[in-house]
DNA sequence: TCTGGGGTCCTAGGACCC
DNA sequence: TCTGGGGTCCTAGGACCC
């Protein structure tokens, strides 16, 4: 037998500190300490909206992501309120993603401000690799500012759940020995793909703790959610995963979606947002370079229910002039089907393909 | 003037083809 | 004469994530 036996993956997953609002105070120091609020805005007028992101100094004053503008002004009425600017993070984001990828093997981007980086071959144990995600914590402060949180792991799942565990500015390391006694004690909603619904499931069942989780059956946990859902449980509950860092690969839908001056279903109002969706969705795929190949109309009526309806075309589009008809005609048929007043309108193209005939500079 | 906007992944039923 | 079953695509909806 060979004496070098492989040694397990190892995984790290890392998550900017709140990063909306860590890149506004980058950009303005003179905020710095004072509690800050990254809005959407609805464009209903004064502060229809919500908080999308607040550093630590608001997360205090209980202001926390998802929450009305107006509730968090009451919460915090001397806090640096801004809009979000999407430009400022993703160009932010860039430089972050630039030192992560130069130190990892396979690098999966996840969101604008998470990455997962395959470290198996770059180190030879987890002490290692804690000495590494420190000198890569260091390089992000040094060249960009901020602070990240980071977890080292055997797999994505637990890195991620790792990275998670403290913050700000932390560095959690599981080794795989400790896999278990690491997630028991945490909370369900803690294991990332636990939301509100099936944890409000599995606590009527008299699950409180991941470690819970582990103690019921595959086959009560298959009967209860599902085979699938079942069987990820189970295994997650154990801090199995298998899933691999890779690289992604363009992106599989691009939609806009906004929030009507008023709740409405009438027509010339509704096609009016339509067109001017469709314009903004062809601008992101010409961008982009990309065909489509189906379209939907989303609408989100006063409830806040969610509706969809789609079409798919016979062959890959990419004009305008088809994303606007079909979305058109999607809307109107959705008019016709559902009596609700709409609060939210979108549109989504999927099915994307780089567009044919535009050569890369690589092909040449 | 309650409750934003961008995504991913999964499921289920029906159409259609072989 | 009776009527199977597998595969794939499409539509709609739901859960979840940042």
């Amino acid at each position: 037998m060979p004496d070098e036996k492989p040694h397990p993956r190892i995984i790290l997953h890392i998550d900017m500190d709140y990063f909306f609002a860590q890149c506004e105070e980058r950009e303005h120091p003179e905020i710095k300490g004072k509690p800050v609020v990254i809005c959407v805005y609805s464009g209903r007028g004064g502060d229809s909206g919500a908080v999308s992101t607040s550093n630590y100094e608001a997360r205090k004053l209980g202001v926390k992501a998802g929450i009305p503008i107006y509730r968090a002004k009451k919460l915090a009425p001397d806090a640096v309120f801004l809009p979000v600017n999407m430009e400022l993070y993703r160009s932010i984001s860039d430089e972050i993603m630039e030192i992560l990828k130069s130190y990892c093997e396979k690098f999966e981007q996840e969101s604008v401000d998470e990455a997962f980086c395959e470290l198996t071959g770059k180190v030879s144990d987890f002490d290692e690799a804690r000495s590494l995600a420190a000198r890569i914590k260091d390089e992000i402060k040094q060249k960009t500012g901020l602070t990240c949180s980071v977890g080292v792991a055997p797999n994505k799942l637990v890195a991620k759940v790792a990275s998670d565990f403290r913050k700000p500015d932390g560095l959690t390391v599981v080794k795989p020995e400790e896999v278990l006694q690491f997630l028991s004690p945490l909370k369900i909603t803690d294991l990332i793909g636990v939301g509100k619904k099936t944890g409000e499931r599995l606590n009527e069942l008299g699950v409180k703790t991941i470690g819970d989780i582990s103690k019921l059956s595959k086959d009560d946990l298959i009967k209860e959610f599902g085979q699938a859902k079942g069987v990820w449980l189970k295994q997650a509950s154990q801090g199995v995963d298998d899933s691999q860092v890779e690289e992604r690969e363009g992106t599989d839908q691009i939609g806009r979606i906004i929030t009507l001056k008023e709740n409405t279903r009438e027509l010339q109002v509704i096609l009016d947002a339509v067109d001017k969706l469709s314009e903004d969705v062809y601008r992101k795929l010409e961008a982009r370079k990309l065909s489509f190949k189906s379209v939907s109309f989303i609408a989100i009526s006063t409830d806040l229910k969610t509706r969809t309806k789609s079409h798919t075309l016979g062959a890959p589009a990419k004009d305008l002039d088809i994303i606007r008809s079909t979305a058109r005609e999607l809307a109107q048929a959705f008019l016709a089907e559902n009596p609700a007043a709409l609060r939210r309108i979108g549109i989504r193209v999927a099915n994307l393909k780089e567009e044919k005939g535009q050569k890369t500079l690589g092909e040449f």
